[in-house]
DNA sequence: CATTTTCGTTCAGTATTGCCGAACATAGTT
DNA sequence: AACTATGTTCGGCAATACTGAACGAAAATG
């Protein structure tokens, strides 16, 4: 259960943290206890700690606990930090107007892809809080097109571990998913088949860093019947022109 | 030093954690230490623990530390457990439209504002990322809001703390504040002449949850020139209107 | 170019302190 | 009313987190 972290009980107190979940924000000190193999008493205490410096808090009705607003600023200095996001944003705005269609960014933070920004379309009145999102690389657009650019040994470390099947479309044979990655170094542009939700389809361009490695990657997406293989090069070609003058760059 | 944390070391590694900042993101073990008067090697043990879990990533190049992606997962799930600001933002969009100015969008974390989202109008490229970011609340139009709808005794408590001046029409004596929120409650919108800012305008209005408690605000905002009297009064209703759905619903 | 300072890092010893486990209070269920 | 959940409290002991000094490397100094 312990895995050598240098403080254990911050350790410990860590993967509290972790138990909270987008499909389990709220949860009870029993049942943390349960998921961890902790003891009920340790756990309350770490929750004590966390709620006085403002991190976690009680619902005084359920007397359940979710995650505070503090660990918002958090997020505010990495994003900060990392710049990436107010740069590509008037980039990605026009991308999803021009493609009418939703417009993701993503970084490789391998071996998942994390997105840091999705940007509707002004027709579609629809909008979706994405930042800190994860998804497997081996089988969305985005990361598609971040591994067919990696370096091979941190290829290799992907496709050695598991990969699951999303759709009857993901393509989880690491020589099958080579072939694709083949391919789209060919094309410069990745094409995400339903491989990882049913009846969507995505085109996405990976975004190089001054040197040559890959930054980011980004891509449009949407009901697979609106990306015929037209759709789909021209798409590809727009996204290219309008993400030039930021190649190399970062 | 230590603050009665039911665990302490925990209490300790939060310290560490709240060094960085958007001033100083990134830190070395020294410069921590002297900041919490602190053993080096503690701070070491601490830091080598939230980087084995991945809160925290070390330079290789300066050997200081910044705060790692991993966070930004728990910020994605404190928004999505929030929920507001998927639903807010159509709306806000339109109103920075309509209004030709940035939108902004907060919650109150007495004393302090939280912002959660600023929408640019499509004329200007420009963006900005807000999430996290906190501000008074006594000096600010999304604060002012919200401040003159708050039961008494959470006023007093704000009033109570030291109001800094920002700029000469920082309104930083309690009376004076008092009868501007008088006003704000007569008038159903908040108003920010430069309190903040110099030179930057402001017009904030209310939205109030369920159980009739301000829940969040909305302003608009821009070059004070730009914002005479009759602009103001009228994005202030158009900003009401635009909100009208939401009142009373969340 | 030698010297000094400062940095991140390592380690062993000790006293702190964090965890265990049982008991308690409360609320909801049977 | 008995039962089983829950969150919470507390004493005691063993684990362990911190101290403080020493290390090597890299800047900054002379």
């Amino acid at each position: 259960m312990d895995e050598g972290f240098a403080v254990k009980s911050l350790g410990r107190a860590l993967k509290v943290l972790e138990c909270f979940s987008i499909e389990q924000p709220e949860l009870g000190v029993s049942e943390i206890a349960k998921m961890l193999g902790m003891q009920k008493s340790t756990v309350f205490n770490i929750l004590a700690t966390y709620q006085k410096a403002g991190y976690i808090v009680q619902n005084p009705k359920t007397t359940k606990y979710y995650l505070g607003l503090k660990a918002l600023h958090l997020s505010y200095i990495i994003n900060n930090h990392l710049g990436l996001r107010d740069t590509f944003l008037p980039y990605l705005s026009r991308i999803a107007e021009q493609a009418n269609e939703v417009c993701y960014f993503g970084i490789p933070d391998t071996p998942e892809v994390l997105y840091l920004e999705a940007v509707y379309p002004v027709t579609q009145i629809q909008t979706r809080n994405i930042l800190g999102e994860r998804a497997p690389m081996y089988c969305t657009g985005l990361g598609k097109a971040m591994l067919a650019f990696m370096p091979e040994a941190q290829l290799e470390q992907v496709l050695a571990k598991e990969m699951r099947s999303f759709t009857n479309f993901t393509l989880c044979d690491p020589k099958v998913l080579r072939a694709n990655l083949e391919e789209i170094r060919l094309n410069g542009y990745a094409i995400d088949n339903m491989e990882h939700e049913y009846g969507v389809r995505c085109v996405a361009v990976p975004v190089f860093g001054a040197d040559g490695s890959v930054a980011a990657a980004v891509s449009v997406s949407g009901p697979s019947l609106r990306f015929d293989s037209e759709t789909i090069s021209r798409d590809a070609q727009m996204i290219q022109e309008v993400l030039r003058p930021l190649q190399r760059c970062l």
